[in-house]
RNA sequence: GGGCGAUUAGCUCAGUUGGUAGAGCAACUCUUUUACACAGAGAAGGUCACAGGUUCGAGUCCUGUAUCGCCCACCA
């Protein structure tokens, strides 16, 4: 026989698909429903028969952060889908009882006004013309076809998760948790009715919250005046249209230029307003700006609102919801703000009380959703107190005892782990530096409002009954109180509300469930460094104070995505870089590790469609040299049979069972690669994915195909058949170790080998992570 | 105004208790040799932002400066 005899018979012995290049489309959907199918996504149903493995492993859970059901998923997604499938399939075959738990989030505001936008284009009508119930059953229609997209987008990423236990913010169990929680925190006094100022949002006709807040820098104006000739001390503003609404001028109590006036009052006639300003001396009062005295306008400002309260002074609104000049706001009344602004300084200057106009930068505080101009105003909301003490019955928080008097804030606090600070707090935030950025927002935090004046979402679980004098019962409850005359709050929840209570709401809480005992708290939570405040440290809140717990171990954050030069991805810039296309072009493999190398936690990840590119050629790679060692290894003209290869490890390493002694150079070999497995395991557990990726690309690339087989090829083309067998079987170990060792980063083509090499007689998913010898 | 981060090869980034600088991509030269041209071989490329300091020795520690980026903040 010729060697081409012998070549066109090896490759009968290898299955027809190894002769073309990798073709990730043909294979992907075909595995997906493999794994899906062998049950294993599911924590219940992996592999019972090694102790200690498997469902009698050690439980390890993660719960996905709830994709908003506003549309498709972008970049960010896909790499957190990448980083938590990587930390879940590299504990799944670590023998771990890994659940990874999927969902969605209805995303209240955001799914409520793309929704509203979308019919306004369409129909030219706004929700109030459709009616609540109209309108909501289209939002339910559009938040469906959202969720089915995006399901099928963290499928083709290939996230082994298990959609079993699939949860929605606002489906029926979580309903009962979100009311569950409501009514706990309202009977601990934590949740309260107040008038308060609050950020309201003139164009999306709601309330939000801090955090919904984007400061933009605009040009404006500071204009210093008098309010009248006989006013004694001039003031300086920004919004001379406020100015209708003040009832107080404060002034530094050590400021000797106004002590002969603190406590005095004055009637003004003030652009047709009617003013009672009354002197005050506040500590908040920078006396070396401006005039050094403030006006103070109770109703729309809350530091002014904060003086006002000091002094007992009274609030007058003169704005209202629409942006408008209300009633008593004299000449202006009726106007909207911003020319009412010009009138007043208009106004200003025909009475001479104007004395100084001044250019200035002004940060404006506009609404997230609706890019609105926020307006503060006095409102009768729902609060959630971060400083009121309340009774800890069972708390695992370490400075917190059970039983004890605590805040939320100081829940905050003790629960997670700083270096300086608290060394003894349990949540630990990967990067570290994190950890400052949570500590200063906590420090910072006053009261969340968490009523919302839309109609998606969780409505308040609060009923009203009208009862004789004026007064009202109130009825806090899970369900709609018995009897007659009860009316529920108009309002909603605060999106984040119900994702607040996402890492045990998922799990059937309020319910005792297994699960629930099993798996919280989770053990990682991986998200954008983006929701820090949002959710992260609300997640901690709502855990702490209902559970006494916290909600995971580990926090991984992970940066933004942006395009190969390092610009945000937007719609305008048009460098959006769509997962799915990526998925379609190079396969979910090539995207996935595309995610990964190059950046570290916490830090913005470049991403261009050529480093894609580049990882698709590596799954070829891995293809081309399975496709090397198979035919050597299943060659006739090496006198070996087709070897049982899942056994491998056993006959190369115990010399005893192996009838095939190891070479010097195969042992050197061993041992680089032995060195390796130690050092990426190492890196696994310190989450330094980006390092493991690398590693092994460098690795598979740069050693075993370019060195090690290459100095392979005349020994298995050489006459010494012990020196040939030790050879292959070294390749086929070394094989069969990069193929675990890259299934978290690569879970498609590495199963797709796995499964022609073992005739599907295992699957590689809960296969054992390479052990270091 | 406060805080955080970055600054290392043309580009994107590693560099874990201080011990003579690394990877990927791009560019260059050569090679179509039966695993792979979605490839291989080879060569090239850096005063590690700047200025001081500690040290036998600093990309790494300290102080300061500059530039860029991000977050937070109710100076009216």
């Amino acid at each position: 026989m010729n060697e081409k005899d012998v070549s066109k018979q090896v490759h009968a012995l290898i299955s027809e698909k190894f002769l073309k290049p990798y073709n990730p489309a043909e294979t992907e959907s075909r595995i997906y429903e493999m794994w899906e199918k062998s049950g294993y996504f599911n924590p219940d149903k992996l592999p019972s028969d090694k102790p200690g493995r498997g469902v009698h492993g050690e439980p390890f859970s993660i719960v996905l952060p709830p994709p908003n059901v506003t549309g498709t998923l972008h970049m960010g997604h896909a790499a957190m889908l990448a980083i938590e499938d990587i930390m879940i399939r590299y504990k799944r075959m670590q023998g771990f009882r890994t659940l990874w738990l999927p969902g969605t989030d209805h995303a209240a505001i955001a799914t409520q006004s793309k929704v509203e936008k979308e019919i306004e284009k369409k129909e030219g009508k706004r929700r109030h013309d459709l009616g609540r119930e109209e309108f909501l059953k289209r939002v339910s229609i559009f938040a469906q076809e959202s969720h089915d997209t995006i399901i099928d987008q963290v499928r083709k990423m290939g996230a082994s998760i298990d959609w079993s236990r699939e949860a929605f913010t606002l489906d029926e169990l979580r309903t009962k948790s979100v009311r569950t929680a409501f009514k706990k925190m309202y009977e601990l006094g934590l949740i309260y009715r107040g008038n308060r100022i609050v950020n309201w949002d003139p164009k999306g006709q709601t309330t939000i919250s801090d955090d919904e807040i984007v400061y933009e820098e605009r040009k404006s104006k500071l204009y210093t005046f008098k309010y009248s000739k006989d006013f004694p001390i001039s003031i300086a503003t920004t919004r001379p249209e406020t100015k209708v609404g003040d009832t107080a001028v404060a002034v530094h109590p050590e400021d000797i230029r106004y002590k002969k006036f603190v406590g005095k009052t004055y009637e003004i006639n003030f652009a047709g307003a009617k003013l009672n300003i009354i002197i005050v001396a506040d500590e908040a009062v920078d006396p070396a700006f401006g005039t050094g005295a403030v006006g103070v306008t109770p109703a729309h400002s809350s530091i002014d609102a904060d003086i006002a309260r000091r002094h007992n002074v009274q609030s007058v609104q003169v704005i209202d919801e629409f942006a408008k000049m209300m009633p008593n706001a004299g000449i202006v009344a009726g106007m909207k703000v911003a020319p009412a602004r010009d009138v007043i300084v208009k106004w200003l200057e025909e009475n001479s009380l104007l004395e100084k106009t001044e250019d200035t930068l002004q940060n404006i505080a506009t609404a997230e959703r609706t890019g609105g101009v926020v307006e503060p105003l006095p409102k009768l909301q729902w609060f959630i107190s971060v400083d009121s003490k309340f009774k800890l019955e069972h708390s695992k928080i370490p400075g917190i005892k059970s039983g004890s008097e605590t805040t939320l804030k100081e829940i905050m606090q003790k629960a997670v782990k700083s270096a300086d600070s608290n060394p003894d707090g349990l949540i630990e935030i990967i990067p570290e530096r994190f950890d400052k950025t949570y500590f200063h927002w906590i420090n910072n935090l006053r009261d969340w409002c968490i009523s919302r004046q839309i109609w998606y979402g969780h409505r308040i679980p609060v009923w009203y009954k009208e009862v004789k004098n004026e007064s009202q019962d109130i009825y806090v409850g899970v369900e709609a109180p018995i009897g007659e005359g009860w009316k529920q709050d108009e309002d909603t929840l605060d999106t984040w509300f119900s994702s607040g209570l996402w890492t045990f709401s998922t799990l059937g809480w309020p319910e005792k469930t297994e699960d629930l005992k099993l798996f919280h708290p989770t053990n990682v939570l991986e998200t954008g460094y983006d929701i820090l405040f949002f959710w992260v440290a609300r997640m901690i809140l709502m855990t702490g104070c209902l559970l006494g717990d916290i909600p995971f171990k580990t926090v991984y954050l992970h940066g933004l995505v942006r395009d190969g030069k390092g610009k945000k991805m937007s719609k305008s810039l048009g460098n959006i870089i769509d997962p799915l296309d990526m998925i379609s072009k190079y396969g979910a493999d090539a995207t996935r590790l595309s995610l990964i190398v190059g950046t570290g936690p916490g830090n913005d990840m470049k991403l261009s469609e050529d480093k894609v590119k580049g990882y698709k050629n590596f799954g070829n790679k891995i293809w081309n040299i399975t496709r090397f060692i198979l035919s050597v290894a299943e060659g006739e003209r090496y006198g070996l049979t087709v070897v049982p290869r899942i056994d491998f490890d056993a006959q190369i390493f115990n010399d005893q069972v192996s009838m095939i002694k190891l070479g010097t150079t195969e042992r050197a070999y061993l041992k680089q690669l032995n060195d390796l497995i130690a050092e990426i395991t190492k890196e696994m557990e310190e989450y330094k994915f980006y390092l493991v990726g690398e590693k092994l690309y460098h690795y598979v690339w740069h050693e075993l195909a370019d060195k090690i087989l290459e100095e392979s090829k005349p020994i298995l083309n050489g006459d010494d058949m012990e020196a040939r067998i030790a050879r292959v079987q070294f390749l086929l170990y070394a094989l069969q170790t990069i193929l675990k060792a890259l299934h978290p980063f690569m879970p498609y083509v590495t199963e797709e080998i796995w499964q022609d090499i073992n005739s599907g007689r295992s699957v590689l998913i809960v296969e054992e992570w390479p052990k270091v010898l």
